[in-house]
RNA sequence: GCGCCUGUAGCUCAACUGGAUAGAGCGCUUGGCUACGGACCAGGAGGUUCUGGGUUCAAAUCCUAGCAGGCGCACCA
């Protein structure tokens, strides 16, 4: 349940209802009309536009229109209590003390669902994608935990959502990786010394991988590199697979389905997929231009399969061949993608990281050349992560290339304050990190403030011997809320709102954000007792206004909801 | 050279897809508070929303021309 929309559409019927009467010669711009939350100087519960959208188009005064809605709508709608007309043409509007009853007792008896909506669309929504040549690193860390959430905000909203996880098992990436693990279990068997080359991974994990290789096959032979290289990669893919499944377990995130690049081209999909573009023309033989700017010195002009990714809003055709004539990677993604099609999602959402925004276009053109530009298809890119540790970049690198690992991140930090902090900015913003922030107990730390928020609920509960799971309902007769408790009212009433734009927008930035702002509001009310004995909650182990113990669980229910969401843990004791 | 992202208080960032007096935290400043009912709270100062044009009842938000920073730009993945 969303009040807001609840109470637009009932003011649009009545205005539907009395066209005539208001003069109203148009309603075709209906939809612009909202229901918003009233600026905080202001004391009235709902906020409306419509006057001025139904002015301008039916030429009238929106001032004039806006007092002949206040009556109309003070007539029509008991819930409405007083209604006051603003310049230069809002209508503000006070709900009745019933009102505001029947729509917390409404909250009150569906706790787990508030805020959500039933959709029910499907969404497929890959992320993470790392490559599986070696664990994780932070830089895949935020785009992880933005599709995890995000994920979680499209079921709370309750569409059904497929995790995906591409992986890159194919191509020249993979047989370096492989020739990597191969000269490690030389060195191991043979003693023969690595010596680190261009392309090669170093990283000591490989080291561990080759371990493992060994200790599991006994009779493995690595006399040559091309005979054993199948067999070796199978056991490579699934061990740098598992840490990888490792690394993203620690931090809460489960995928439903893993997409094997190889098995694709296993399948023949790429060549179908090509053929299949080729038979609708947007697919042609020819040359490329050399890449703008700077060229490359060893650039050539060669004759390759060209998708015309420049009928559907990209700014260059893209190759579908390399210069040996096999497929490129966005060939094979192309064909990835046109499966993903094939499984009949309502909706194709990717997760990437800021240094692939340059592929956008090339995908999405290839999603509506294939799909006949049907199926829609939204990527959206994470900025770069900013490590700091006390105010000072932070790096471990030994050797330049290192990266930071999500296990060296899981050392320092727990998984509820990766997870909050990596969301508790604009997906679109670069983000700094800073270990020591993430594990003060401070106000300085949203975490720790909203979480702490939770603990003093619990508190509570402990002390009155109740649990937050109980059935409890206010009395239109003696509720009574006192300023404070109006300013949590609406907030609560705001969480619907703010659930269905993260949700629209894809941003669930917007969750962490309302939250630390309810804590506030909880931690002042909590707070005002200790000023003014009469706010006090509770004295000698007792409630003292039975109606105080619904803000409580008001917002022990939507702390809850948005953490969840969120993937955070809430301790009751802290 | 081209594309995408960013530019808002001293610093880090919000602003419900065009709304009213642009909001938080940190920092600065004034006050309260022996603790799971002070890990906090209340108050104050702090703004030409990068710049110039445009669109309209209304612009941080949309259009346009610039400026500054980030990421990327054959093939590779």
């Amino acid at each position: 349940m969303n009040i807001f929309d609840n109470y637009l559409s009932k003011i649009n019927e009545i205005i539907l209802d009395n066209k005539k009467l208001l003069k109203l010669t148009t309603l075709d711009n209906l939809v612009n009309i909202n229901l918003e939350v009233p600026p905080d100087h202001l004391d009235y519960d709902l906020s409306s536009n419509v006057s001025l959208v139904l002015a301008k188009t039916n030429k009238l005064n929106p001032i004039n229109l806006a007092s002949e809605i206040k009556n109309l709508l003070l007539k029509k709608e008991s819930h409405f209590e007083k209604i006051d007309v603003a310049r230069p043409g809002f209508i503000n509007i006070k709900l009745s003390n019933d009102a505001l009853v029947f729509n917390i007792n409404k909250i009150l008896k569906n706790k787990d669902t508030f805020g959500s909506k039933k959709y029910k669309k499907t969404y497929n929504i890959e992320f993470v994608s790392a490559n599986p040549t070696g664990p994780m690193h932070v830089g895949h860390c935020r785009g992880a935990i933005f599709g995890d959430v995000l994920s979680n905000l499209l079921s709370f909203n309750g569409n059904k959502v497929v995790r995906e996880y591409y992986i890159n098992d194919y191509g020249n990436q993979i047989r370096n990786f492989v020739e990597s693990v191969y000269l490690r279990i030389r060195e191991i068997k043979f003693k023969e010394k690595f010596v680190v080359k261009e392309n090669l991974y170093p990283g000591d994990y490989i080291k561990d991988i080759a371990k493992n290789i060994i200790k599991d096959n006994k009779n493995i032979n690595v006399e040559n590199f091309k005979n054993c290289y199948e067999e070796l990669k199978k056991f490579s893919l699934k061990a740098s697979m598992a840490l990888i499944k490792d690394d993203l377990k620690k931090l809460g995130i489960e995928h439903d389905n893993f997409f094997s690049e190889s098995e694709l081209v296993k399948k023949n999909l790429v060549n179908i997929t090509v053929k299949e573009l080729q038979n609708r023309n947007f697919v042609e033989e020819g040359y490329l231009d050399p890449p703008k700017g700077e060229i490359p010195k060893n650039w050539k002009k060669v004759k390759r399969l060209i998708f015309k990714s420049t009928k559907f809003g990209d700014d260059a055709d893209r190759a579908l061949q390399k210069n040996d004539g096999t497929w490129t990677y966005f060939a094979n993604d192309v064909a990835y993608h046109s499966d993903k099609i094939s499984r009949k999602f309502d909706n194709l959402i990717n997760i990437l990281g800021a240094d692939h925004t340059g592929y956008i276009k090339r995908i999405t053109a290839a999603v509506s050349a294939l799909s006949n530009k049907k199926v829609k298809m939204d990527c959206k890119v994470c900025q770069l992560v900013k490590l700091y540790k006390n105010g000072q970049p932070f790096k471990m690198s030994k050797r330049a290339g290192d990266f930071i690992s999500v296990k060296e991140l899981l050392n320092e930090v727990n998984k509820d304050s990766i997870r909050f902090m990596m969301l508790n900015r604009s997906n679109d913003a670069e983000l700094d990190f800073d270990f020591e922030k993430v594990k003060e107990k401070t106000k300085d730390n949203p975490v720790f403030y909203v979480q702490y928020a939770y603990a003093r609920i619990n508190s509570i509960s402990r002390t009155l011997k109740i649990s937050l799971n109980d059935q409890i309902s206010i009395n239109v007769k003696t509720f009574q809320p006192n300023e404070y408790e109006h300013k949590i009212i609406r907030k609560i009433f705001e969480w619907p709102k703010i659930v269905e734009s993260a949700a629209n927008k894809l941003e669930p930035h917007k969750i962490p954000f309302y939250l630390y702002e309810l804590s506030t509001l909880f931690h002042s009310y909590w707070s005002k007792g200790n000023e003014d004995s009469k706010f006090k909650l509770i004295q000698n182990g007792k409630i003292i206004k039975e109606d105080s113990l619904a803000f409580i669980y008001l917002i022990a229910i939507v702390i809850k909801n948005g953490m969840t969401i969120l993937g955070v843990s809430l301790p009751e004791k802290m």
